[in-house]
This record gives structure tokens, C-alpha cells and sequence, in this order.
DNA sequence: TCAACCAAGTCATATAGATGAATTGATGGC
DNA sequence: GCCATCAATTCATCTATATGACTTGGTTGA
């Protein structure tokens, strides 16, 4: 990529932020402008630098920030690129089911594995009140739901309701998502041009209602996890609201409460 | 602090790793031996890295990591500190339970709350299979095992059963607990020279049981989210093993999903 | 053909030093 | 006593530069 296609502007006082911040904030910018797409290589770090009229040092300072939120991928002798979220390792920065270790050989990690999933509903609808809260859209805003069921080791685990603004994703179809090539958010990155940053999450333990009963193959009544999920986009922006329901009998949500920011 | 009472060791060659992760390491090495307790600053950046004899860039990059990872803290002017954990941060860093947003008034943040405790069991046992895989002690080694209820706007929400290891807090009594004046793991690191870093979760739905049931005051077999937690200190050591039933209805267990690290 | 080597381009590490900002305690004037 | 100012100490930011490591592609030589 050219410096002169980023577009990269004169670094304003900003309020007296630090440099390298403001660094940062310029290449959110292009990066989020969709102006470099995600895969590409950026510029190299001298040509940057010169582009900003700052030092290495301090550009260097600025990408590891993005670096260390995923926004970025350096790669040492290749170049800086802008991060493509479909690897294994960020499919698992958003599942967090896992088999229940055995409590009699509690040594044995039981693996990793990915699910497989089938979509069980499709429908075009309009938002409901919480659809809208969490989508910050408008009740009655055209939306498209969508159910999967997803199974582990050949069982069914997860039945997830997924809600999606239509206006952001614009020519989705039940065929489109069931012949995708790769996960759900790599979808919405690579065709919509939608990358799913972060997620928050709100649990509760539920009886199993009706619909998730026949999904899961479990009676109605048992006690389920369900998983409330906003994704988020650059800004904070949100993409999709999802209610995962989950039978916890041999499988656990995990998570880690870590001091690592 | 002097630079002579940190018993630094000169930096070997240790396969190669970069130097700044050599400093991080010797830094941890000390940290973690207990020679500086907590609270205490560390001598300035300049001492530290003639000590070590390497630039100060290469040291503050050590010290970058460890503030990264809240082992210590900065402060501009005055100097690098051993963390304290016992701020309002550190405490939502490990309790998650927030009340459920209206959905009649989404845009209301609930208010964050601390939560009212009291211990409603102490006793000393011993260590059983499960104690003893989440401790990596035998089975049969003492143990301490209390029972915390949380309540949140004067309602019983949480019901904690916490088992540790007795040979790790030796003089641990319900007295000490119960007057603790902040927060349980806050007095490990005080009284016993614990410091948590992280903890693992595991999460699923249940039916209430009987002790639970009562301290909850809940109908027996309503659903409740169970939250099994492991709490972490240096070196993936556990020290702590937490069951927390949880009453739902009102509450839920709130989870970020983050690509930052 | 193939392997070894080399060269160019890129990021990674390490150093040295200048300047700024926050904190603290001492000094001095009133 | 009290307040303003100053100086010392500390971390924070920014620059400049040198060297190493990794990747790629081309060249060379058997």
C-alpha cells in the first residue's frame, strides 16, 4: 500500500494527548475508514513515521498499542497488516464452551474443538424493544434473526438466537450463511465489512423453554445457561445480539478473570 | 527501598530471550520472592537499570509489562510500586454480578454496588478429590472452608462456599475474617502474603440446592447459575477454590470478551 | 536442477540523551 | 502561621541511531 492512498493528515495539538496517542488515533481512523481492508500490509514503519513527521520510536509506540488490541498484526521481516479475525485463535476469543473435565482424571485437559453448527432458522423481521436497545436501533427497524444449533463431540450443546440490524448487512441471506466458508463474524468481516472488536456478555441460569427444549433435545424445564451477547465494532459500535442457550450438563462457559487490562 | 537490600543477580544469556524479558524476569523474581512487600516503591529507573546494567529504555520496558499485567504500578513523580490490591478496581475485578438492566429503561446504567457479606460457616476439613485437583494438593490435606452470602441491595444474591489450603494460611480464623477490613482477597495478601492475580471460571446452570436454597432463601430446584472459580497467584499457583451460587432472577454474571490479550 | 549463498526490505531490540510533567519538601516573604 | 515559589526527584514522552533477526527473491556455482 501507498503512504499517499491512507490519507494520513497532519497531527493536530489534540487537547495536548501524547504524541504517539495521537499517532494511534490516525491510524484507527484509516483503518476504520475500510481505507486499507483487512489482511493488507501497511506502509512500512519509516514511511509512516516520515508521512506523520514523528520518530520511529514513536510510531512503533503507537502500533504496539494497536498490536495489543488485535487491530494490527506485525510480522518481523513482512510488514505491519491489518488484523483478519477468522484464525482458530479468535474463533476462540468469542466461544468459550467446553467439555466438563472428568472429575475422577481431572489432569486431562479435555480438547478444545470446534463446534459444528447448523442454522435451524432464518426470518426477516422487525426489532423488538430489547433488539433495539441492544442494537441501538428503533423498534419496528427491519432486522434479520437468525437461529443456529451448534454441537460438541456430536451433541447438541448451544442453541443461539442471533438478531442483526438489515440495514448493516445488506444482501444477507439464509444461503449466504450457510455456505460460508469460515465462522459467522469472519462472514460478517470479509462480505460486510464488519469487524467484531469485542463482546460483552450477560449470564443467567433459565428453565428451558419450548423452542430451546426441541433445539437442544432436553426437557422442558432444565436448568440452562443463557448467554446475552452485544458484539461491538470500532467505536463501541454494536453488530449483533445474541442469546445463547446452553446445556450445561457436560459442558461449562469459561472464562478468565485476569488483571491483564 | 535500596538497591542493595533487592539482591539483584547479574543477567545471564538464558537461551536468548531478549534482554528486556530477561529484566522482567529478574524483576518478577524478586517481587515474587517477597523481599519488597506490596505498597513498597521500587528504587528509581535510573538505580535499577545501572544495577542491572542495562539503558533505562530496556528497563522500562520490563517495568512497562508488569504494570501491563498489575504487578506494578507507576506513578509519575513519585515512583514504581509493588500493587496493593485492595481498590475498588481490583475488587470488580473479580466479582461480576450486576443487576439486570430494566428493559424498560436500558439506557439506565445500573449502579454499581459493593456487596454486603457475612460468613455463615467456618470450619476446618480435609481436602476432598475435587478440593484437592482445583488446589493441586493430595487428597486429605487440611483445608479451611468457609461459606460467605453476598447480598446486593439488601437481597441475598450470591452464595459462596470458598475452600483453601490450611498450610497456606496458617492462622486463618472465622475472628480474622470476619473483621477483615476490606476485602477477602485483600487480607490474603495482607495477613498471609498472597497476592491473586488471576482466576479461571467455569459457569453453568443448576437446580438450588438445599444449603443453598436456604441461604438464598429461594424454592429448592429453582434454577441458579454455579460459577466454580479457581483463583491464581504467581506461577499459576492456586490458592483458592470458590463455588458461587448464584440467584439469577434479578442479577446476572456480566462477562467482557475482549481481544485485548 | 538444486542447493547454498547473498542482498534488500522489514520489523525487533537496545542504547543514549533531551525535554516535559507530577510530586514533594524546603525556603523565604509576609 | 501561612502561602508562594523554587529546586530536587521521579516517571513520561520523544528523538536519533545502531545492530540483529526474519523473510523473500534472486544469483551463483556445482
Amino acid at each position: 500500500m501507498k503512504i499517499n492512498t491512507l490519507d494520513l493528515v497532519a497531527l493536530t495539538d489534540a487537547g495536548a494527548a501524547p504524541l504517539y496517542r495521537q499517532v494511534k488515533r490516525e491510524l484507527q481512523r484509516v483503518i476504520e475508514s475500510g481505507r486499507c481492508r483487512p489482511g493488507q500490509a501497511l506502509p512500512n514503519e519509516a514511511a509512516i513515521a516520515a508521512a506523520l513527521q514523528v520518530s520511529i520510536g514513536t510510531l512503533r509506540r503507537a502500533v504496539d498499542e494497536l498490536v495489543h488490541e488485535h487491530v494490527l498484526v506485525r510480522r518481523q521481516g513482512k510488514g505491519t497488516f491489518v488484523a483478519l479475525h477468522n484464525s482458530d485463535r479468535f474463533f476462540f476469543h468469542f466461544f468459550h464452551i467446553e467439555p466438563r473435565p472428568d472429575p475422577r482424571f481431572p489432569e486431562l485437559l479435555p480438547q478444545v474443538e470446534y463446534p459444528s453448527v447448523e442454522c435451524v432458522a432464518f426470518e426477516r423481521d422487525r426489532a423488538g424493544e430489547a433488539d433495539a436497545a441492544a442494537l441501538r436501533i428503533k423498534p419496528g427497524d427491519p432486522v434479520i434473526r437468525f437461529d443456529n444449533r451448534l454441537s460438541l463431540a456430536g451433541r447438541a450443546v448451544v442453541h443461539d438466537q442471533i438478531t442483526v440490524a438489515a440495514m448493516l448487512f445488506k444482501g444477507l441471506s439464509e444461503k449466504r450463511l450457510r455456505e460460508r466458508p469460515s465462522t459467522i463474524y469472519s462472514l460478517y468481516q470479509t462480505e460486510f465489512g464488519i469487524t467484531v472488536l469485542r463482546a460483552q456478555e450477560r449470564a443467567r441460569a433459565a428453565a428451558a423453554g419450548r423452542a430451546t427444549a426441541r433445539v437442544l433435545s432436553v426437557a422442558v424445564g432444565l436448568p440452562v445457561l443463557e448467554v446475552h451477547r452485544v458484539a461491538l465494532t470500532f467505536g463501541e459500535k454494536p453488530v449483533e445480539y445474541r442469546i445463547s442457550t446452553i446445556n450445561t450438563q457436560l459442558h461449562d462457559y469459561v472464562s478468565v478473570l485476569s488483571k491483564k487490562l
